[in-house]
DNA sequence: CTTGTCTTGACAAATATTGGCTAATATAAT
DNA sequence: ATTATATTAGCCAATATTTGTCAAGACAAG
């Protein structure tokens, strides 16, 4: 299943062998708002994904549609009727909007 | 197609020859609220949600997934990946998140 | 022109979000 | 065990966003 973008960016991070600091430093954040953003615990803003593509090396459109799939979940969790409004909102953004 | 949730909500008033201010006032807000409300210029809480089926006598179930619709397209409009994160999604939730 | 309904914009108060700082906690090496 | 480095947690202040209230405007009916 897809991960959440938190754990991706760990992922490429720790592969990378870079540590929480450097990677702070590139986004020009604080280390322990990096450490925040990988466990989920502090949202990622958009501008800070496409930037964190580039220090990553990561595909910037894979990462976005993380990001995103990540906002949906938020507002769809603990929601009942979530499968059906997921439907209606497809089928909604297939025609153009 | 699906209307948004204030669209079914004048559609529903309307119907029943009910003014914004008797709405409102069951509703607890002010009428301009109300007004702002079913054009989509200003956010429905959920709880309101309820109290307005009830109101309105209509589906509950419905007028809620009519919001969370509209709450997942507030994050999406615009978005260039939204097909592909709401696809993500939709699987994600299916094998019970 | 008067009345009633609805809409709109401006404003202030309340709330939420954000990031930074610092201290505490791990982890690893010697 | 001590040192060095990395990570995480908690709290605070600044900022941004949201919220409701109010007054004024638009519009139609009588």
């Amino acid at each position: 299943m897809a991960p959440q973008l938190g754990d991706k960016i760990r992922e490429l991070r720790t592969k990378q062998n870079l540590l929480l600091r450097q990677v702070a430093s590139k986004l020009d954040v604080d280390t322990s708002i990096i450490s925040k953003m990988e466990r989920g615990e502090r949202p990622i803003k958009k501008e800070q994904v496409a930037t964190l593509a580039e220090i990553l090396n990561a595909d910037k459109q894979e990462l976005l549609t993380l990001w995103l799939a990540d906002q949906v979940m938020d507002v769809i969790k603990d929601e009942q009727f979530a499968d059906e409004a997921l439907k209606s909102v497809t089928k909604k953004i297939k025609k153009g909007k």
